[in-house]
DNA sequence: CGGGTTTGGGACCAAAAAGTCAATAACTCA
DNA sequence: TGAGTTATTGACTTTTTGGTCCCAAACCCG
């Protein structure tokens, strides 16, 4: 080693996170990138490579800390009923909204964008929604209702959960209204899990 | 007038659908919309005024045939359960799939992308996804389950089928296997509407 | 047929995009 | 202390972006 870099290049990292999110990946254009992360335009060049593979690196961030927060809530052993803690998952959703934070969740917005069907980000999304996948269905294996059922029906509601919440997401970014937001996350939840024999 | 137009409009504003559904709003180059619609630069500023009025014009297209075609199926008299007319919903979605469309929802891409915060994007985007939530909410008045819900309940699970829908068009553009798909989209409609006491 | 008017086409433009590079600065180690 | 190595910087290049403009062509109406 010779001189050492100037900048933290976790910190930068989760500050290109926030430019991503707001503006997308092709809304992000390198000055805001730099001005975002703090570092001029060779800096990010040397650490990173370039545009997309800064990309890939800020998806798997997202993936280590935002989607492990969640799977960490849908498999949290202190709360023994799985379906409480995906009805506080979708609370903190809501939550966030009524906070006015209307940036939806970085990995929606990266598997409806384009930048998607490239075959390394790709990769990274898929992951990181087989990872919600199975977090719901351990959660779903800790609840009263689900846990009788046959695997193939347990696989499957955890995947329309995780459509509900992708879907849900993109809809507060759409704007819509919070309390409209609540009661579509409490019917998707509730349903299959609240409603019916108590 | 003068000299007629020497393509047609319609045709051209459907060939700009096909664009900005596979490219998105900034993927979409002007030389890529001059290709797809067949027509020059000039022609195009002289007849839509600029790319993002183009795009409003796409989105109100999508809308009149796609969304359109969604609520005609949802509300179709012709099928008097409001539950079968959902079900055929979400299987046209899954048969698009399987034949290999992998583009997804044009609304739904809409929704996610950066673009969805500008006013008059935001504006339209909303119109189609309340007009799919209503459309929605009246085939649940048709079917037999959910007609004797209270008002409230019905509107809730109407905006949860339309998360689930917008959620499933993205996993499926994220490349989700089209059979888990189809086990998803039968969850998030039979859980409400076709299990329990028959 | 000819003036008025609108379209078609594409050369042109300024701004912005991503990415490169060479000079300078800051460190380690001998 | 000085040689070697790596980081920082911002000017630079190339390509592409969305958008303008002008001229020729095509039409209507009188």
């Amino acid at each position: 080693m010779a001189r050492p870099r100037e900048f933290d290049i976790d910190d930068a990292i989760a500050k290109a996170v926030e430019v991503f999110w707001l503006r997308g990946y092709d809304g992000a254009a390198l000055p805001d990138l730099l001005d975002g992360m703090g570092i001029a335009r060779g800096s990010l060049y040397k650490a990173f490579g370039d545009k997309k593979q800064l990309y890939l690196r800020v998806l798997q961030r997202y993936d280590e800390v935002a989607v492990a927060g969640a799977v960490e809530l849908l498999t949290d052993p202190s709360e023994p009923d799985g379906a409480k803690r995906i009805a506080r998952l979708f609370d903190t959703v809501i939550d966030v909204v009524r906070e006015g934070d209307r940036k939806g969740c970085l990995m929606c917005n990266a598997a409806a964008g384009p930048a998607s069907e490239d075959a390394d980000i790709g990769r990274v999304v898929s992951r990181m929604l087989t990872r919600m996948t199975q977090a719901f269905a351990a959660a779903l294996q800790a609840s009263q209702r689900a846990q009788g059922w046959p695997l193939e029906a347990q696989e499957a509601e955890a995947e329309s959960l995780t459509a509900s919440y992708v879907g849900l997401r993109i809809l507060a970014k759409a704007g819509e209204p919070a309390d409209r937001l609540q009661a579509a996350a409490e019917a998707a939840v509730g349903k299959s899990l609240r409603s019916e024999k108590v």
